[in-house]
DNA sequence: CTGAAAGCGCTTACAG
DNA sequence: CTGAAAGCGCTTACAG
């Protein structure tokens, strides 16, 4: 019988009920320790029978903390993005905690004030940061100055491994050159992404380094820097495919370039993979659905999302072990010998 | 000087420096007519100079309602639902109210009990309904039932204007199809959502409607139904591709069935638009991405979802005019008159 | 137009 | 292992 006008029960309706003060409810809710085994029990069994949820709003104002994770991020893909999401929200489920969106632009100069405006006025419990915001150490900072958990995630370990979710990009764009050279492409395309974007250097590097070791070598004007655009696809490509020789397969780093590439190759009259073959990053939606659909290398985006979640979750003292993600190759229809 | 030990200032310190109780404080943050304007304005001046913002969480506790927006959503589209998000943001920005996501499956029986769980365990203080959770009559009787405000986002008119958003995706399939008639297309093919959906009602019915009255009727087999995703596309395009005589343009109720369209009619040697002429819905990235680039169908979603949350912080009482967006035809590539 | 009191539903010290 | 007191930072209901 809740005492409540909402029809929720409170700490006290619990206490009451079991004959024990409101600060044993408290910390039966709170796991603690110090609790009698059968207290414990009666108090578990009370709290299922009556559905009782602690207020979150209440335990976060005694707490000085709220129980809302934020999501930072300032990433154009939008399936990333809701991949992201749900993985985090998977592991947020039944926790308690709820997760809380914020976009921003990092282009913006004070787009950093913001995200602090955004965690000091809603007391975050912590924030999930995804590339390309994950890369910005100036972010990172004020958020330590704050006193603020963070899960970031990045190509490379760029932080304590008790905060850092490493993807490997570059392991993707090994495989990647692996599988151009071992169809037997000598001339090679490689469009890239921004040089300020980690990935795009990871990507990029791991992709020019591995050809090198197999004796591969693309010279300068072989590569060119894509915005991670659609259209800077199709400009890059049209760049590459003038060419001489032409290069017999295009490496895009991620998809939107890649479908950029098709773009280009169809309006030339060449056929994909007959006389061009095409390879993207990221396995978007667009991988699968273009005609012949892509080649491309996969990152596991939910779970990710999940282990980030997960983390912030973790007690601060827990010695967890590293977490990382390796990429790989999808082989779809995109690829074949050079003619 | 904030008393706070996290640096933010409390309603105590403006009421302090103020002269005035927390009471009066209190009363210029929620605007209340009934304080002295003198009073008001250094009150004000003193909030601008400590950048105080009140603690969403306290004030939360007292009012009986979070400062948290929830959008409920069951779309797969993630492109839809990252747009939402935004234009929900761009009007929650400032108003110290945050946007909560809750993804669910309408297709599990309990998803309204969870749906019920997130609302009232939160106290949110009002949600975003985005088709086609925001069809199901079960979920609003249920928020109505625990007093929960809603903006319903749906293809007609399926509440009090005060808490909908009308979409008429009727209308978008109209322009489809005079533009197809125009064209001169007399065999015409028409992949639908899956009839639960009321968008697919709606788009289909517009369709076929609009081309009976200009003496085009559509035979039955020519009409078939998808599941609005790119495997469907496929499947279903292969069926009236089959027919004799063949269609001569499709028109898919998403973009997502449309790029099915597309590797259909690929695979069996077509040539879009000269050989087949396709139309999809929604203006998804995929669709600019094609190649030929799509002709479909776009809705504002971004406004749509900066009006849903506009909606929701509306005072009770405003008499607010009807909200309703109109789709329209966005002519690309991929269609001419038939051969 | 303004304020003192009580309370929202929890937790943090502190004491035992 | 358990609890009474005080407090988190606001608002409601009441009084003036």
């Amino acid at each position: 019988m809740p005492s409540g006008s909402s029809g929720q029960a409170t700490i006290n309706d619990i206490a009451r009920l079991a004959g024990v003060s409101k600060k044993t409810v408290s910390r039966v809710i709170n796991r603690s320790p110090l609790v009698h085994p059968e207290t414990r029990e009666k108090v578990e069994a009370l709290i299922r029978e009556h559905n009782y949820a602690p207020d979150p709003m209440a335990r976060g104002l005694a707490f000085r903390k709220s129980f809302l994770i934020g999501m930072i991020y300032d990433n154009p893909n939008a399936q990333y993005i809701v991949h992201m999401q749900n993985g985090a929200l998977d592991s947020l489920r039944g926790s308690g905690f709820e997760l809380v969106v914020h976009p921003c632009d990092s282009k913006n100069a004070d787009y950093v004030d913001g995200v602090r405006q955004f965690v000091l006025q809603q007391r975050l419990y912590g924030v999930i940061l995804v590339p390309r915001v994950s890369e910005d150490q100036a972010l990172v900072d004020m958020l330590r100055e704050i006193d603020c958990r963070y899960a970031r995630i990045g190509a490379v370990e760029l932080d304590d491994h008790t905060s850092m979710i490493t993807t490997n990009d570059r392991e993707g764009a090994v495989e990647v050159a692996k599988y151009v050279e071992s169809l037997g492409h000598r001339h090679i395309g490689l469009i890239t992404g921004p040089h300020r974007y980690l990935s795009a250097r990871e990507r990029g590097g791991g992709f020019l380094q591995t050809l090198a070791q197999r004796g591969i070598k693309v010279p300068a004007k072989y590569t060119v820097e894509g915005g991670y655009t659609f259209e800077s696809g199709v400009a890059c490509a049209e760049r590459l495919l003038a060419l001489t020789p032409r290069p017999t397969v295009i490496f895009a780093l991620n998809d939107e370039m890649a479908a950029g590439v098709y773009k280009a190759a169809y309006r030339l009259g060449l056929r994909i993979p007959d006389q061009l073959s095409v390879v993207g990053f990221d396995d978007s939606p667009l991988a699968s659905r273009l005609w012949p659909s892509l080649t491309t290398v996969r990152l596991p985006i939910r779970d990710i999302g999940l282990r980030a979640a997960a983390m912030l979750l973790q007690e601060p003292g827990s010695n967890a072990a590293p977490v990382a993600f390796t990429p790989h190759l999808v082989v779809r229809e995109s690829c074949q010998p050079p003619e």
